[in-house]
DNA sequence: GATGAATGAGGATTCATTCAT
DNA sequence: CATGAATGAATCCTCATTCAT
């Protein structure tokens, strides 16, 4: 055994660094870390990993975010908070009636969030927010305010419309997002609450608890 | 120098410092250790606060615990893992209907987990086991095995009377899962996911929710 | 698993107590402490660990020792340091010529310090001393000054009753004590230096140092 | 807050702190190591006391070596097991006698090693093995084997060119080893065990061990 | 005398962050 | 712009020693 290699060659767990690109750009470390967050934890993930898969230095993560914290936030923005205005318009052109509208929101959630890896990021926030009441915070007002918002508006055009009837507003936009929220879960954390491996079907957990919901909202006699 | 003189004649001096002791010191750690791993989390917990909470010292701990993690394994041990011999003989012997044994069942977890301290060590496995794989394993064998099973068994029994009709009871004891950890998140961690405080009432939904699996498990026109 | 086996029965490797004797006394724990330094070495060794295979209790040993430095003082007094005495008065009736005294000395040594438990003693002081001063000293002052007095006091007879010629008095003491040293550590601590296990006889090596020291000693054509 | 505004702008603000660098690094922490742990042994020093002395900070020895023990085995490494390569092309070139050979191999020792800093390393071994598995290991493969390899290797050339009249040959080895082991301790350890500093002469010693080796083992009426 | 529960100083190692080049 | 060498705060755990019982 020589010398040289008892002398630490490289941070130890550095992953293989991708092909460096010459224009590492700052998505590509947002694509990075939203992959180790989720698969390691934030707090379990070193800044150094993030860096290296992304194929820069060290040294170049902290020159586009001030801290690991703050890459979390941008983690955040790239891949939900920073969507809400293009979600918005979308629903300010949606057409149909407004149940229609809740079973499109709810899968259209499935399929941009729920089953991507941005899902991992809700699981994160349930995680580990405690520990970072920076982030919490910014999840808070840039992701749970605006998405609350959001289902909301489509109950409020409900009521609007006479298809709704709604006494308990938040109540009803919560039964929403729990459903929402059982999925992550079960995708990403169950694992350790569950025995075998029975994975709940997404897409009828869905349609199920949307008809559950709208079961409790629809104007009797009104339009489906 | 002879021998003689290297034995001593005397305690030499008094120093200034002596505390309480007794044996239940194990208890009072368990008790810090529950409070403080559910209110910081596991990790972000250092030993010396859950000593300092008990009222001893660092290495008082460690006279009871190997390590944090044995002292998290007995977190478990204490406030569930240890209790499945207690629930066994309870339920062997109930009396009632099995549809009853299943809402007692989920009641009962409510009242002496759901709603306890204990809970806490659900949402400590989903959010810290990851990195904590002795924890996780002994978690998975001492919990989540008798969990199951306990459940598994209440299902049979109401096959084996001819009260249930259950096609796969993977999935059915999976359901009533489901709602346990959807209870304990909302309790716990889903503050980050819900914007204002309308806590969901434990009681009506654990209610609502057995009605939905017995719904599902009943055989028509048998006995309910 | 019960919560019982997940609290530390006892300190970890606390060596199976013997039998505990009644009236435990000092000498247990300097046989036990004998026996654990030269095994596991000083530093290594936990006051714990003596007391437990002395057969009491951690507290007792602090009671007869002020101290671990203390206690392994006292072992080398037990051993070594308190029997000069003795082999003085042996060597005050010695009646044979120098050569033969010089002989039975290294003889003598062997049979009673080097091939006994008591040579481990040596050993710790070459490999451990350094860390401690006091033992250093106390060692210094308690057997290596008297073993050199010995040493002289036989080359001094010789010198007197005109068997030897010594030139250098302390370089031909120090050839006797280096023969000792080197079979301290071929028995105790060159196992790491050395590959297989081809042992030297120490008889024998004993024999052929005095043999080569007692060549440079005696006065051509004097008495042997 | 949008993405943008978590991107940094500019450096925050200059901490008062910053020091020089290089890469000479790690030989300087190969001395810094080699001179504590001969000064005070290997477990009493600290990691943060040779980053010191190698004038870093302790996390920078962190960044070349893995752990203490690692630093240990480079150390081992840089001083002596990294030069056999050097030596067996030395004795490969080698034209005298094998009598000269064994001298000259011998002396080469005590220059290159025994009168050098890195003779502390065995004394090193000799002290603290025991306590450290994984650097034992180390030695015993990266310096025991190939330096008695070296050492039989001679033997066998005597051997082979009519020279040397060889019946144990591991036997042979470990008196030259021993002549060795014997100038490390008394330069390093025997302190302890010695009263006055007479100092023996290590080239007279050997000179004579050599000699006596070789009375050993030249064939009678062979070439010297 | 004995006990053993309690103490707390001491040290190796990790990793986010900085900054000279 | 990018690098990566350097920093040092933070934390778990051990074990000699004390002292109330």
């Amino acid at each position: 055994m020589s010398l040289s290699k008892l002398i630490r060659a490289r941070p130890d767990d550095a992953s293989p660094k991708r092909e460096r690109r010459k224009e590492a750009r700052p998505g590509e470390l947002l694509d990075a870390a939203l992959d180790l967050f989720v698969e390691k934890g934030f707090a379990a993930t070193r800044a150094e990993e993030v860096a290296a898969r992304a194929g820069v230095s060290k040294g170049t993560l902290f020159l586009y975010f001030q801290s690991k914290e703050e890459l979390f936030k941008a983690v955040i923005s790239e891949n939900i908070a920073g969507r809400f205005t293009e979600w918005n318009a979308e629903f300010d052109a949606f057409d149909g009636s407004s149940a229609d509208m809740l079973r499109y929101a709810m899968n259209m959630w499935w399929e941009r969030i729920g089953a991507t890896r941005a899902s991992g990021i809700t699981k994160l926030i349930i995680s580990e927010a405690h520990n970072f009441p920076d982030v919490t915070a910014y999840y808070q007002s840039e992701v749970i305010q605006p998405g609350h918002a959001l289902i909301r508006r489509i109950l409020q055009r409900g009521v609007d419309r006479g298809e709704f009837a709604v006494t308990d507003m938040d109540h009803a936009a919560y039964s929403v997002i729990a459903a929402m929220v059982f999925l992550v879960m079960s995708k990403h954390s169950m694992g350790a609450c569950v025995p075998a491996g029975q994975a709940l079907d997404p897409r009828r957990y869905i349609d199920s608890q949307a008809a559950i919901i709208l079961g409790g909202l629809l104007v009797r006699g009104g339009k489906k």
